[in-house]
DNA sequence: CAGCAGCATTGACTCGCCTGCATATCGGCG
DNA sequence: CGCCGATATGCAGGCGAGTCAATGCTGCTG
């Protein structure tokens, strides 16, 4: 049930701000990334998120790829189960759905010299 | 020509943003991404970042890795290619130092929805 | 000049991942 | 109640990626 990046953003991890990143904090975080290393995945999450309502069933977005169900379903599950998309079953239809903050989370993680506190000052 | 970062910045495409990602646009994007998506690239990255002078060379990073001299040579390649790390030979050392704003503007081309018309209030 | 230390490259092995085909599951409809 | 459509899961093939041992290359150094 991971969500895999719930996992991560809990610690609150500085993967490359100021001590050299420990050894499961960089597992964790490559996991997640790894999720979004796939153009067939970041396609989706575009897709999604452009999409009317912000969410699309497997059957919207199966041609756009030109991929077929099976395989739009596994990369599905794949961003799922990143934690950045979620799924909610209306019917016999399943609507997908970018998770509100994740990317922006993946994108903090990935920028901490942004804070000015405390300067080293030369 | 590498630096595959520099080639997918200079168009300024928009990833996650509005319009549905193209299909060129997402294996350049995921390019960059995998780079990224690995955990001893990332323990590379940060090790690099917090060293002395915010460099160092592969003999100083064998160790802290745990992995071999050639891996970690090639690690770095991959990272240098994405544009991510930049290479200076030093004599018989080489050493390797974070692109200043590459991993920043990853992070931007994750993250469309922020406002980027004037100054950026933080 | 010969030897050595630091890195890069090659080759080979293994493992994981992307994809499609076939099949199972679930919900709605006639 | 049985069929059909929408998804999910299993299975297998193929290709790319991570790792190491061995080797080549370059620039000190004695």
């Amino acid at each position: 049930m991971g969500t895999a990046l719930a996992e991560m953003t809990m610690p609150q991890i500085s993967p490359l701000g100021g001590e050299p990143i420990e050894r499961a904090d960089a597992e964790r975080l490559a996991g997640v990334l790894k999720a979004l290393a796939d153009p067939a995945r970041l396609r989706l999450l575009s897709l999604i998120q452009s999409a009317p309502e912000g969410e699309a069933c497997v059957c919207d977005l199966t041609a756009p790829l030109g991929l077929s169900q099976p395989t739009v379903s596994h990369h599905l599950r794949i961003l799922t189960e990143a934690g950045l998309l979620e799924r909610e079953k209306r019917g016999v239809w399943a609507y997908y759905r970018l998770v509100p903050t994740a990317i922006a989370t993946i994108a903090d993680l990935l920028t901490p010299p942004r804070k000015r506190a405390g300067k080293k000052a030369r």
